[in-house]
DNA sequence: ACAATATCTATGTCATGTCATCCATTCAAG
DNA sequence: CTTGAATGGATGACATGACATAGATATTGT
């Protein structure tokens, strides 16, 4: 088979068992991969506006505004207009919602450890450099 | 940051950007990456049962029968229940569903030669092997 | 043969990705 | 300043992935 075709294939392969993995690491504590996504990401850097926190979880169109509406139903983030542009809607992260980023790292740690035992540190580069070629080439 | 959620965030990025041009290549097709898939894995192996055609599309849980309900609504797969098993639904490609796979085929074709422009052989056959160690690992 | 179990598919629910559209707000051109 | 364009977000529509469950059919144990 064409090589690059092996290799979109073992892309999809490659992210379906991850999800997998990480959405069974992240059900004990009631949230998706996403929305733990999100929190990481809110926690990393407050406020955000909607479009900022689309920019870094890689959505290419579109605006994460379901996403937040769950979180912010969950208790886990606050929204409120932003006070120079009020289209923006800036979000930041409730206590429940630090609290939850501290559990997101918690659980993800064994996962990262199991990583760390399928490949050697030249490996991941190596391929983490392929996978972003893939990206940045237009 | 840790090496292995690197390559976490460069897989999430890749399948993103490569469902992002497959998609865009089929749309004159008026079909959806996984159906395309769906199509091709049956022009390769007819007839395919709903349980089959879910495994080699690496469905992990679940049966596609509401994919195969859409190639059907579209007149590009025909179903019919197992005469040796009737649990069993036999799906097999229409004629429009045979021209539908060359013409799939077609259009993939510039996006694996743009593939091939981004790394060379070695290189592919790296990050491919890297894909499939997160898979076969447990 | 009958009953319990297993298998296969269909279907409902929820979250997400993607696309399109609408509305409120802001900015820019005149 | 007023009008038109641009921006940010909300929402609807559709397909999908994942999970759960129900119904039909087949298999197994007795």
């Amino acid at each position: 088979m064409d090589q690059v075709l092996e290799f979109v294939l073992a892309v999809k392969a490659a992210h379906r068992e991850i999800n997998r993995r990480f959405s069974e690491a992240l059900n004990p504590l009631g949230i998706t991969v996403v929305q733990a996504e999100a929190i990481l990401i809110l926690a990393d850097d407050q406020p955000l506006t909607l479009g900022e926190l689309g920019s870094r979880l890689i959505a290419e169109t579109g605006n994460p505004s379901r996403l937040a509406d769950r979180l912010a139903t969950a208790g886990l983030v606050h929204r409120r207009p932003s006070l120079n542009d009020r289209r923006h809607v800036e979000l930041t992260l409730t206590h429940d919602g630090r609290e939850m980023a501290t559990r997101i790292r918690q659980a993800r740690r064994p996962l990262l450890d199991w990583g760390h035992t399928l490949l050697d540190d030249s490996q991941f580069a190596a391929a983490t450099t392929a996978l972003h070629r893939v990206r940045e080439q237009s």
